[in-house]
DNA sequence: CACTCCTTGGAAAACGCTTTCCGAAGAAGG
DNA sequence: CCTTCTTCGGAAAGCGTTTTCCAAGGAGTG
């Protein structure tokens, strides 16, 4: 066998018609003679049959695949979420077709389009949105092209676009973060603030400044260092802001990968977390959580915003985009002690 | 807009054949003139054209996508593999339908069959193989079923299926790091096996109780304790160590995760590693290079697993399945520090 | 100038399925 | 016994591509 059966394979073999045979083996709401679909069944076996996806995807019109669109499959963020959305599509039937833009957003847009091309069923746009408008408006267009197909979309991010959308309260968690800090008694803060161009860094940044804005703490300009969203970035950051001499008691890092990056730079540089320097992070990464001293962050329930997106994109769409904002909790930990 | 314009289309407006419109758009070995390629090229761009991949796979036998099985996505081991296969696919212009089992072994079989229907182009089963003949050999049956379309099979794992494999040198790099072990002093040992219906797992467990044979060292069948291949599987393990008050002076657990379980138990009885007990892991997992006392283990390049991986699978396939064997190194850190 | 060879465009036949429409046969009703 | 419904099987028309085969015209060749 150097080609697998067809269903018209099945059909001859059984002694019956098309019809039959494809109302048999792919659901229909037709009924079917109890001694053909009997024949019909045992033959499909003896010959191996499958059916062709493709072929049901074009009659069909859509291939009961989602589309999942993440920055970087290797970050506990993103596969988090991954397992979220997996989750759900298995009890759905569906497949995930994930891809990875390895961090450069303007390749999302390929993505869609490359989806469209696939007539998936749903794509699901995961990771911050950015500052460019360029890059948004490219994405807008891709998404209305899929969009005018029979395709869906949704997105966990922030609401940038007019789309079903899990929105992280990404503000609320930091300035949260940033109150439970002052009442542990901090009042000199460092921030590794991340790359600017992605809101997800800059809302946290924003929320953690204004939770500080109500206790009448502000943030010096050059105690607030960018760089890039991983383990490396809050290393490299740290050391830039451990350079700098400024005087803080503790480190807010807008993501725990990066928190952990600045407790070894805090250890390379003999300033050993939380004694010498308190450091806080943002996700509540599972793979992190025996990190020593154990970080204080904001927990997100990563796998929920993943079910959730799936479950948006696969339920009734709404007359208008909808949103769903999903909750975070502060969670305090070793790395940032009650002073004295 | 509601349907999406077909190639029909494009060619009607454009004036042309179906045959023309189809060479322009979709390489072909056909050239086309100048004018009439120029006038499909931007009808296309007007009416929103995109190929529907379904019908394209339909007639070409196959769709551009690789189908990758992973025990389970969050855990950074197969989301470094994915990270490795999804940048080679990235490159080779394929996209990639990632299923996790969520570490039921059986759940393989059915991916397979799944990604069968989907006529994909290949097929790479990532993670270990069991021990359950019945379960190998459903798989075998679905992988032969496959193959027997145009399909191309990989796996990341051991070598139990007659297709194109990279395995993981694990018993060469368990009995490698028990060497090393020794050499820094250690006689007694634990061991967290993980589960014994993995493969990884047992063959670990054999390399290591090898290199200790080397130096005259056996293993107590109750120093060696099973559980799942987590985090808290670790940690649970090593508490029933513990219980067991077996004397030991160094636990091995059988992957990093694990490992990680494995001080956090021993920090809640107190006896933090490694000064009260040393630690070793498997894997080398970035996301865990940053604990402290930081993990003594064994490296896998586990990106490249994933990109020799595609590469087998897409290159032109071996008269007899190939075998491309993935080394391990054995990296020393703090936290089995030499005995006096 | 007659012939062959190339180049380029189009018609039409697949590819494997779903579904609509028909028709036949049996059941129910008058 | 005739008519009207049901029920269930089959024929055939798509779905959107690719690709084979033809044909026409122009460029080379002797």
């Amino acid at each position: 066998m150097n080609r697998s059966a067809t269903l018209a394979d099945v059909a001859r073999e059984a002694g019956v018609s098309l019809a039959t045979a494809s109302r048999v083996l792919n659901g229909s709401t037709r009924v079917v003679g109890e001694q053909l679909r009997e024949r019909v069944l045992t033959t499909a076996a003896e010959l191996n049959y499958s059916a062709n996806a493709a072929a049901q995807a074009m009659v069909r019109g859509h291939l009961d695949v989602v589309g999942v669109v993440v920055h970087d499959i290797a970050d506990p963020y993103f596969s988090s979420i991954a397992a979220g959305v997996m989750e759900r599509a298995e009890q759905a039937g569906l497949l995930v077709a994930l891809s990875s833009t390895l961090r450069q957003p303007d390749r999302e847009a390929d993505y869609v389009a490359a989806f469209r091309r696939q007539r998936v069923r749903a794509v699901i746009l995961v990771g911050s949105r950015t500052t460019d408008p360029a890059q948004l408006a490219r994405l807008r267009t891709e998404v209305e092209r899929f969009e005018s197909g029979r395709g869906r979309v949704a997105a966990v991010s922030q609401r940038r676009l007019p789309i079903d959308t899990v929105v992280v309260e990404n503000r609320a968690g930091a300035r949260a973060l940033a109150e439970e800090l002052v009442a542990l008694g901090y009042r000199r803060f460092g921030v590794l603030a991340g790359p600017s161009h992605l809101l997800t860094a800059v809302d946290r940044l924003a929320g953690f400044r204004n939770g500080l804005a109500h206790h009448g703490i502000t943030i010096d300009d050059d105690h607030v260092v960018g760089g890039e969203f991983t383990r490396d970035g809050g290393y490299v950051a740290t050391g830039e802001l451990l350079r700098r001499k400024v005087d803080v008691s503790c480190i807010f890092a807008v993501n725990d990968v990066m928190a952990v990056g600045a407790m070894a730079a805090l250890r390379d540089h003999r300033m050993p977390p939380p004694r010498r320097m308190a450091v806080a992070g943002f996700d509540d990464i599972a793979t992190l959580r025996d990190v020593t001293p154990r970080l204080t962050t904001v927990r997100v329930d990563l796998e929920d915003l993943g079910r959730t997106a799936l479950d948006l994109v696969l339920g009734e769409p709404g007359r208008t985009p909808r949103t769903r904002m999903a909750r975070c909790e502060v969670v305090l930990r070793e790395s940032t002690p009650a002073t004295r």
